[in-house]
DNA sequence: TGACTGTTGGAACAAACATTCCATATTGCC
DNA sequence: GGCAATATGGAATGTTTGTTCCAACAGTCA
């Protein structure tokens, strides 16, 4: 038989069983923990945000009430009752990100340096998807394609790490049958064949952290000539913000020192697509 | 006359606003702080929730350059420009559950093309990962990565479709200092670019169906004057599965007439990186 | 080279915070 | 009606927090 320890009741891990104990057992509280309760369903973002004492106000209560009420459903504080809230708000991705996280903790796990190193590279991938699904203005796509779809011939500008999206741009314009020059910089001829584009022309600008200079260049030259720019790159402080004229953002996460592509592939393919689709609506 | 007052600038007041402040004049600032800017425009979540201490340590700075940081951008100090990523966390929120019951409530379509087929793309190349999870021989990897170890110099050969799979490959060998040559067939001179292959080398194939003869046939040549040659293709059925001396399946889910490349590519991250690995295990 | 301006790291600081404690009030029970 | 148990308000407390300050450093122009 085992010894009467008091087996301290766990507290509801995430909002969902909060819910559901409140639902429970929250008729039984006392006048003033009900209060809270109620509140908290009823704002449920202010537990999140806000302090003891500005929830207390809100509530009509005593900061200390929030915390006895924390207690009463086995919290060791407030401050862990809070955390439910969070992580409520921030939903899946942090999900990801924790698990990234755990992975590159680990030197190499059970399976083996390359089942490691696959799944990190996986969720890297995952995660990159995700927040692209989440983040994404797809409007501006549509916006983007619209001048894709009337530009005489596209030119795809990228290099190094983004060359691989540029060609496959390259590819898939091809297959769309929408005219396309891909800008390869063979025999360091790159701003050259850049500099056939005119303002019936577009071009679709790659660049990522640590950015390539003769991209920046070509883009910049492009857009002082008055050919639309759009750009796909990772954020404000890009270089090629402010030379574009659409700015497509992609924020991809990394494993190790390997960022990955999966959510700047699907938005290529994404624009690609669309493109073919404004074309045949015009005609 | 009015005394000279500072007319102190107002700080952006929503997420929007402060994106493009920081589009701006994000590239003159100093070097601390435009990693400041870089890591809160990547993980806005964490900086609507940790501390300070937490996203200085994140970011690789220190807790007083994230106030300086919210000062240059005319905010009293750093709980400020933190409200400002609380305030987006609320209303996205809301959001993001309102465009999820749509998506769900439509079958698909109504919520724009590009929506359409943006999520399309991102759920074939999520298929994708999860099938590659799932199925793949991590020790096949190892033993690739082995034996690309063991190569003088590793021969990368793709076309059409896969060429953004070796163009990425040949980035990565190069950051990670091993030698590799791109075959890319600049001015049709492929097959002589491979031949320079020998037994002490290596060749990494990518080809799927439909697959390009001419891959095939480089592929084929090399395996015949004994150039240990790994495959990167689809299935047993490929041409490529018998002129290989190692066999790397990937299933690739497509969305219309467009494959995903995502699985491809974390598999060649994969490979690159766990070939690294190798080479310093050795060393 | 040498002053000057701007940037950075890290310790020191004061305010705000969640939490605890205790006296008081309320409730339930005999 | 009186006692015990529980609930509550509000002050006290020890952390943690954001912030400030200063010395050291880097870059720039004379």
């Amino acid at each position: 038989m085992p010894p009467e320890i008091a087996a301290l009741p766990a507290p509801p891990g995430d909002y969902a069983e909060l819910v559901r104990r409140l639902r429970a057992e929250g008729a039984r509280l006392p006048p003033r923990l009900r209060q809270v309760a109620e509140h908290m369903l009823a704002h449920p973002e202010d537990m999140a945000f806000q302090t003891t004492a500005e929830i207390a106000a809100r509530a009509g209560v005593q900061p200390s009430t929030l915390v006895r009420f924390a207690q009463a459903l086995d919290y060791p504080g407030f401050s862990d009752l809070q955390q439910v809230f969070r992580n409520r708000l921030r939903r899946e991705s942090s999900d990801h990100r924790a698990r990234l996280a755990a992975l590159r903790g680990e030197a190499s796990g059970e399976g083996g340096m390359a089942r490691t190193l696959l799944e990190g590279f996986i969720r890297a991938s995952q995660a990159s998807l995700e927040t692209l699904s989440g983040r994404t203005d797809s409007a501006l796509i549509e916006t983007a394609a619209a001048r894709l779809a009337r530009a005489g011939t596209v030119y795809l500008v990228g290099a190094r790490r983004m060359f691989p999206v540029v060609s496959y741009l390259a590819y898939a314009f091809g297959k769309l049958g929408i005219r396309a020059v891909l800008v390869d910089n063979v025999g360091g001829l790159g701003a050259e064949q850049a500099a056939m584009a005119g303002p019936g022309d577009a071009m679709i600008a790659v660049s990522f952290a640590p950015y390539t200079p003769q991209t920046v260049e070509i883009a910049r030259e492009a857009h002082r000539s008055g050919v639309p720019v759009i750009a796909l790159t990772d954020g404000a402080l890009s270089p090629l913000a402010v030379e574009c004229d659409i700015l497509l953002e992609v924020v991809e996460a990394d494993f190790g020192a390997f960022r990955s592509m999966a959510a700047t592939f699907a938005l290529a393919m994404t624009l690609s697509v669309a493109t073919a689709e404004k074309i045949r609506a015009d005609a």
